[in-house]
DNA sequence: CCTCCATCGTTGACAACCTCCACGATAGCG
DNA sequence: CGCTATCGTGGAGGTTGTCAACGATGGAGG
């Protein structure tokens, strides 16, 4: 009589947060395409807006939980349309990602839309659900380093 | 006087589900590689072993949130080795996916081992907050259907 | 019965992404 | 000075996501 013992895939809290984060990916993907963006580049981008004075590519790749080469290559693009520029850092090693004028408008308006497209997975949540899931995912994130 | 009036990327859920969910499946990947598995195929196993008539992969398709074409290469390699087979369902367009026995013992110990490996990350969350993030991953899951 | 349309699995192509390794340039320590 | 670490960069190889097409089957309606 064997019958099936193990955790239902639905209780497993990796599979819920790859498949609801997916769903929020797709959407948000779908919105920045207009704006000529991806998740990756717009998450670069908003990094960079948020900083005055710029971001070295390793904070971002730590930020984001990236590969170092991979932010190369998002960086490359994102200077490529000329919403972002390397600029020296005090160290001479490190580079400084700082958004453009220009960059700074496209992220607004991004931004703009993908809050609007996330709107329809996340539409069942209110503010404490919404604050609450931020909380946990951050700790789940320190807990990862 | 242009400073930033975005929302911060850390407030944004879209990003802090893939970040999580991000460090959450690199962890159980690097665990499920001693069992000779990734985490699309282990999921696909324990659908199968969840069910003890099989599965169709239209279903797996649906429950993953995956293309219909992925799907057909994870049960190819599945069933190359020896962890699943497809067997003809009811309706002749239809293949059903069926664990066996030795994929049902693979599973068993392959989840032990994600589950104890998930356990990094999600230390700091007591039982409580596990079942509210369920609840909530699948509401947002349910939304973007 | 036959036609039209939907569904399921499958294949192939292509872009995006992740992971790892190696390199040159620089920094910092002893 | 020499040793070691860090930052950015490039490249290889494998994995995943997306999309379009196809054959086979099923189902509804004339």
């Amino acid at each position: 009589m064997e019958v099936f013992m193990g955790q239902p895939l639905t209780d497993d809290l990796g599979f819920l947060l790859s498949r609801a984060s997916g769903a929020l990916v797709r959407a948000t993907n779908t919105a920045l395409g207009e704006h000529g963006l991806r998740v990756r580049q717009y998450s670069v981008l908003v990094l960079a807006c948020e900083r005055e004075d710029g971001v070295t590519q390793r904070e971002v790749a730590d930020v984001l939980g990236l590969d170092p080469s991979q932010v190369v290559v998002l960086v490359d693009e994102l200077a490529d349309t000329g919403r972002v520029e390397r600029r020296p850092g005090p160290d001479r090693r490190t580079r400084l990602v700082v958004a453009t004028p220009a960059g700074r408008r496209v992220c607004e308006a991004a931004g703009a839309a993908a809050r609007a497209a996330q709107e329809g997975p996340l539409a069942g949540l209110d503010d404490g659900d919404r604050d609450r899931l931020r909380e946990v995912l951050t700790r789940v994130w320190a807990a990862s380093g």
